[in-house]
DNA sequence: TTTCGCCTATATCGGTTCGATATATACCGG
DNA sequence: CCGGTATATATCGAACCGATATAGGCGAAA
């Protein structure tokens, strides 16, 4: 999923300016559903633009400068509807959270107990955040995705809480000459036998 | 987190050639916590030891082609723990799905049944192939990973099971003509009068 | 037996995206 | 009057993704 089909659906909701679509990402529901920076939406626009999905208008303010606010064409919208009833693609996800515990035998028990700590800290800031929004947003998808997040977060917090202490046993227990194989699936030989058969 | 970080992270835990790494990210335990492709990672191989951050070696193999072995220097070991050390960053996170669920009053009833069916199916799915593994690697940080993104799925799939009539029931309600605001937040003022003000 | 697909292994290319920065105007407070 | 903040668009280099090229060895099917 790219930036484009994101822009199609911010716009399937109504018109925008490319501001109005970075304000969005940044404190709106797409936030938590992947970044946009105004490097990838101007040239995103551009490209929709003269593939016909979307068309646009010079909007002047007074006071402001003036606007370009973009709206779907018919063919926008098809291909946006067409995006959204394709299978659902797994989630991207990439989280310096799971690699430092991945590492932890490599860190320091205090250093762990910091990233730990900082982790609950996040997630429970970010469910006070969320808890009085999805309360106002109950009765549209909004509050469904947020109540959604609330749950999994949730569960987060409470499986850190419980289970910390067994991963800052590994605090500790290997240096910068250790080779240790981080796993053992049967489909990777290769990571066992590096690990075993090094020297 | 860059694609740097991850390399320094598996290289830690013994050398590995690009081909090595990148079947780490596949089958390993990286492989939830971001994705990379050959185009990232031999470019970042040759900028890590032009940075001398890793070392390398030729490796002849009978009946294989040769591989070149990369290895972490002190340096490099040292920009790990560092990594390691700092505070964990908020997780970058997209999902075609939760763009989906929020745009379902686009779609029809049958095509969001469709992907909440087949978003179920996925997270089951990775649920029995890691339940076994997180058993087998209970002593490791990976077994500990594991139990986490595990507790994190099953939540998942049962808020959706017991949920999903609420979202489902949105399905339909909107059309290519309707500006329905996505949300409102006491942040996004824009949005709201956007939604109210069109025309 | 030879051909086809797969595995190991490295490399590169075009296009997308990120993060930072530049530019400009307007408003408000000190 | 100056600096900080908000609105608004645009661009640049670096990073990254996905696909593809290349190439030898392997085993199985035709």
């Amino acid at each position: 999923m790219n930036i484009r089909t994101i822009c199609l659906a911010i716009l399937a909701h109504g018109e925008a300016s490319g501001y109005d679509l970075k304000k969005h990402w940044e404190e709106g529901p797409f936030h938590h559903l992947g970044g946009a920076s105004f490097g990838s939406i101007y040239p995103a626009l551009a490209r929709m633009e003269k593939d016909g999905l979307i068309r646009s208008r010079e909007e002047v303010q007074p006071g402001k400068p003036a606007r370009r606010v973009y709206s779907l064409t018919e063919t926008g919208y098809q291909a946006f509807i067409d995006e959204m009833s394709a299978l659902p693609e797994p989630d991207d996800f990439r989280s310096h959270f799971g690699v430092i515990t991945l590492c932890a035998r490599h860190l320091t028990r205090d250093t762990l107990a910091r990233a730990l700590d900082e982790r609950v800290r996040q997630q429970k800031a970010e469910i006070s955040k969320l808890t009085p929004i999805a309360e106002i947003e109950k009765d549209r998808p909004v509050g469904w995705l947020i109540e959604w997040g609330l749950a999994i977060m949730a569960t987060e917090v409470a499986f850190i809480e419980k289970n910390r202490a067994r991963l800052e046993a590994f605090a500790g227990t290997a240096g910068p000459g250790d080779e240790l194989s981080i796993c053992c699936l049967p489909d990777m030989p290769a990571v066992k036998q590096q690990s075993t058969a090094a020297e």
